[in-house]
DNA sequence: AATGAATGAGAGTTCATTCAT
DNA sequence: AATGAATGAACTCTCATTCAT
């Protein structure tokens, strides 16, 4: 029993963190990481301004934490549906697309925000806070790799650079995630989307080849 | 005599705009919209301040005046490689590609601040600029649409919606241009890497299938 | 037994207040009024934020009282050597530099805030509080004004006004602080430096004369 | 004439950065450093906010900049004095301290904030402007040095170190100043006191020696 | 007509003090 | 009684735009 008493501020202090991540997350997604102010996320959390730095350092600080907390996530979905390793790499690469898809329909602000992030040429964040983010996502690249560099392995897939080909592949999540993105279509369904896409890239759009 | 005095000061006027939107890239593309002040771009391209707000009406114009001109002339190169009738769809495809590919190369930094724009969450611009620049991009991917919907009608690429291919076509050209966006790869062949995706992308991943 | 309760509770009143004001003093001293916080102080003592305000009102109190507690300590060495009536004033002086150099080097944290506050120009304190600090401050100099009037009623010293005699014998003392408040030689022998002066300040700069 | 008209603008700035120094001294000195804000200085100054901040990089620079003029005033004088080749050693030393009542008397202000700078434990300014004032100041001392050296070489000084003279020299100048710095004597006949003060040190404190 | 100095609203951040626990 | 998380007023500094010259 005492020995939960800690946890339970500890409980309590995360509870907040998260409260205020998704604030901002809100915010950021509506106006953008420079469109936001501090009294914004403050307001949307309703959580007074002083309060938000004793969680926080600034503001890059949160949209750093917030990116990270909503991409492991992702990571973990993705790298789950990677390692059942009772699928062919193709089926693999398949369910993978679908954790894809399940995560974004569920989080489609931060896919925005996130996005807007890594295609900004502004330096928004500082080098060190850039750099754990780059190395999240190098992370989640790489477990595409390594199904498609299976594939090609086991004479699945065509003999192309498994990077060149997890890149590819990343490149149709992308524009599955665009119309969100550039808010020309607020709801559409994204996991038939995700499909016929797939079934377009392993067949190729060719007919007689 | 007297009717080439305008056409001249109006040549010279274009020229000076030009000369402007040119220096606005080079510093957008370095330091990204918010990182970017009006002094900079007085300073980049050697006009004094107040005479560039005689031909812009502030940051956000020349924004969007420098992302469609550079756009335009996209545009009317894709345009241009489409309407070669005398190809086949695939091969028009391949055109536009290549045409894309040739424009990439030499307009790296419109690029990334093209996608960066694009891919923003931000509210830059105010709506009527931003609709501007979406129509533009909604006729480049037409382009696209229009050349896989005459290859699916006449059987030579697979039966699915051409928007959702040229979507996807699109998709390929964005991971093309990530290398660029994200900095992570500051020179390649985007030529090579297209046309292996190209190849990729008609006959599909899969081996057997 | 029960009379020495209050006294024992007493006692660790005090002995507490004595911690936080030594916590406080160097970090004060090492980071000045301005630049030391609340939090630091309680980090330095060990004492809880709260707990602190239990003990004093605020920063301001706590500068107060530290300043004071060194000062009147200082205070009283000196006023024993200025009272041992069995010297000459000119011993006693001597006396009183010597008591000043010892306390000097065994304070040297608190010389550098006490010099820091009583040449600052920043209304630091409250009104009340510094007239306090400056009733004492007078104290220590009326010492010294004494034993000049006496020696040049004795005509040992020469006859010009007492208080004249003793500001420039501040002055000296003051000079001798400087290389610490100023942390240009942070260690050297203060005392030398006090003997050497009172020889110079006793016979004066000039051979002939 | 026409290589006056850059002049003119020239001055015109010149003007004005010594009005903005102006109000910033005047509020230096009645509040201090930490005491007074960038809202105050512009509102003393008349000049807004903005303009300030094209004149000075910021409040550091402003008070280092501010410290910088008038010391180099005052070294000027000092400098001065001390190069009067046809006095004795001792003749120049009661030039400089004249020389020194007379900028004290004018620039009483200053001096405050001065000497509040000199003796502050607060690390004020960067490392850099506070290098530059510490400069000035050790130039300013080796002037003295430089007089008491010559003195002692030529027999007029007792043989002491020199460093210790113009320390205790300097020391004595401190003291005429505190009763401007301590607030206790807001007039006094600072030159009188020096011309006493002087005397004392050449001759000394007691009779017989 | 051409200029660039002047403007000031608004941004992110800090920290002495309080008070619910 | 003891605590330290919560608070928000106040700070310094930036920069798109204007307008007197």
């Amino acid at each position: 029993m005492t020995d939960l008493a800690p946890s339970r501020k500890e409980r309590e202090y995360k509870r907040r963190r998260e409260e205020i991540l998704g604030a901002a997350l809100s915010v950021f997604a509506e106006r953008g990481y420079y469109g936001t102010t501090m009294a914004q996320i403050s307001q949307q959390s309703e959580y007074p301004l002083g309060t938000i730095y004793k969680y926080f350092t600034g503001k890059e600080q949160i949209f750093h934490d917030m990116v990270m907390d909503r991409g492991i996530r992702l990571g973990r979905l993705i790298a789950e549906a990677a390692s059942r390793k009772e699928l062919s790499p193709k089926e693999r690469a398949y369910a993978c697309l679908m954790a894809n898809a399940q995560f974004l329909r569920n989080n489609q602000a931060f896919v925005r925000v996130y996005i807007s992030l890594r295609s900004s040429v502004d330096m928004i964040l500082a080098p060190d806070l850039n750099a754990d983010i780059n190395r999240m996502h190098d992370r989640m690249v790489a477990v595409y790799t390594e199904i498609f560099q299976e594939g090609v392995d086991k004479g699945e897939f065509r003999p192309y650079p498994a990077e060149d080909l997890s890149s590819l592949f990343y490149g149709v999540i992308f524009s599955a995630i665009w119309p969100w993105v550039s808010g020309s279509r607020e709801t559409y369904d994204i996991e038939s989307w995700l499909n016929r896409s797939f079934e377009l890239l392993t067949k190729g759009f060719c007919v007689s080849e």
